[in-house]
DNA sequence: CATGAATGAGACTTCATTCAT
DNA sequence: GATGAATGAAGTCTCATTCAT
């Protein structure tokens, strides 16, 4: 009469959560659903009662990726200072977070790798492009308030989904090249060098005010 | 030196850039054995006789593929123009390559993942550094070349190799979430944003014929 | 006796007769204790309320089927003609009736497999035996009353069990061959040709009446 | 330069041959791979190089099964007696053979499971009609000899398909109830009785001495 | 009583690796 | 040196059965 009740849904959050943890630590194809199980502290049959497959299970562990993600709050750090600070202050802090926890670059590699193959069902997911959002909006944000505020060129407000493509694309590749050359690359340095080339372009056209005359 | 081990040695090179052409299609993990033997021509067993395991025919691929890319002749479309144009025309050359053969970035994908995990052999053959050194060597040579025509700022010839991990950087993540999210990143614009932006802060002080004067 | 181990027996029939059903179609080893729960409307766990494992439950469907079978009307269209008339209408009833729903042949096939090997409880139970024995009791039935009236030879009447044996082998034979290599079996043509020399050899010696004399 | 060399052909025909004294006994759907291998001395694996999946083994076997049947010796007894006779003893072989060896019966009945079911693989291969083939064809062959000597009917010549069908199927149906019901058929008696029948009606007409002449 | 979530043995299948020829 | 048949561990998935609620 009172069955033993479980929200099937949060369960299945659960494990892909589980599941996720795993999958970022040795890939997708790399990780058995037993180590998965076990991970998860269930036996392997029970992860069959909530994902009819492996694949399915991947697709799962992905898109609870993708609403962490989404839902995460913004990088707190954000004063109303100039436009190029605050862009060096949220891109330094999502390179931060990622080499502290090399997970989130490994499944980002994970997901790449399925999101380029055609028929995989993680490109039909649209990981990265959903992944990238958050940043992107920040990104797009922060350029619109430049603009708005004069301090960037005006036509940036219409650019600035293509910029923050721009900027999402360098950062990555940025974060990529760091990991598997560490100590090669200046995490830092080539971020101010980017942005500020970056800036030079968008800058507004300096006012007398602040150039100082001969 | 004696005619066998030159032999040997050039056996496991082909047997290597065979394992290549499979691996790069498929990915390491999920290529077997059997699809490598097939693909080179031999039996199964043969391929232990020129690699002792899985792993070490996966690392000899992934050497081949660096001594490949390493003894590629440079994009032959380089006059003797303007350091931006030649630039363009470089990495223009470079992503149409890999969007023409995607298995190239499948490739760098496989490698990036085993490049990040520290125990992994693919991370101590430094591949993906090596992979993209020609490319920032000659984006190098470009930068120096025109600093020395007084085209640039003479101090680009100093912070060269740092611009070329910089260009090496937003090229290849901008090649990967162009295939990531097809349709969504147009890459030449997205290039041009990046080297305008570049260049801006690149180029010589204007020269005064250039600059209109107060 | 008590109302509550009537309603147990009741129960049980109920999920017997349901598992019989998806047995029928499926065959007992390919049947899951999941699908059987399902088509009876039950949970999984129910299902062991009444019996203690699926080779009970199994017992029990074929005993269902039994108990079903010996309870089911004689087949209705029985005039008071000639014995061959009466006997074919009731075999190409009975060959029509499983023609229309093969699930009760293979429900026969199944309980044959398990009749045949010594060890099995559907052997014990006999089912194939009891199943054929209403058809063989109505068969008796025709038999007897033809040579009561004159029409079959009057030592028919002795041998009738064992003629009944004899027709409901070649019927089953019939059916199994008919279903096996559709299109290749007449039914009715074969039933004839089995039924016609069966018949020119029980008839009663033909009476003057009507016998043509010279 | 000198492989180890197995005849595929011949190998896969001993691994079926092995599999199908497996299957006989337990039947298809209970017997698992493993117990496959383990009766035929191999290891599971070594299966899969010879047979890409069960279902294809369990073809396999069958058509061993019927290619065995098909190039059996016809039971040799057979003089030149009179029909009646003839088919008693080639009957009787055939009865007396499987039930000497249950196994037979087990396979027909497993074979007969998936002829029934329309899209399984051994209704394609049409088993039931193939294995009955070399009986049906020496029925075949004894009537049309007992009607060329006038034993028999002429018209017995040209119903020689139809009327082996009908004895096929007695027989078959015969031996299953047998089998079935142990104890309770006698087999050569209902023999007996069928094959009077069958020849009281397939009989030429007495010759003169045994007609009463008018 | 009834439920259905959980289990784990075992099914089918793949594949890196070995070894007799 | 080369072969490819053979192996067996490990992978994905199913299912009869148990048990807390």
């Amino acid at each position: 009469m009172s069955p033993k009740l479980v929200d099937k849904d949060l369960r299945r959050q659960e494990l892909a959560l589980a599941a996720l943890a795993v999958f970022a630590e040795r890939g997708f194809a790399r990780t058995s659903m037993s180590q998965v199980a076990e991970a998860a502290g269930v036996a392997k049959g029970t992860l069959y009662l909530y994902f009819s497959s492996k694949e399915e299970l991947v697709v799962a562990a992905a898109s609870a990726w993708v609403a962490q993600v989404e839902a995460a709050a913004p990088p707190p750090i954000d004063p109303a200072s100039a436009p190029l600070p605050r862009l060096r202050a949220l891109l330094q802090a999502s390179t931060r977070a990622f080499l502290e926890d090399p997970s989130v670059v490994k499944l980002f590699l994970a997901v790449l790798r399925g999101a380029i193959e055609p028929g995989d069902p993680l490109a039909r997911l649209d990981v990265v492009q959903r992944v990238s959002a958050p940043i992107r909006s920040a990104i797009v944000g922060i350029l619109r308030d430049g603009a708005a505020r004069g301090l960037l060129r005006p036509e940036v407000a219409q650019d600035a989904e293509r910029l923050a493509v721009n900027v999402v694309a360098f950062v990555d590749g940025l974060g990529l090249h760091h990991l598997a050359s560490p100590g090669r690359v200046d995490l830092d340095a080539q971020l101010d060098l980017y942005l500020e080339a970056l800036f030079g372009s968008l800058q507004a056209p300096d006012d007398p005010l602040r150039q100082s005359p001969p």
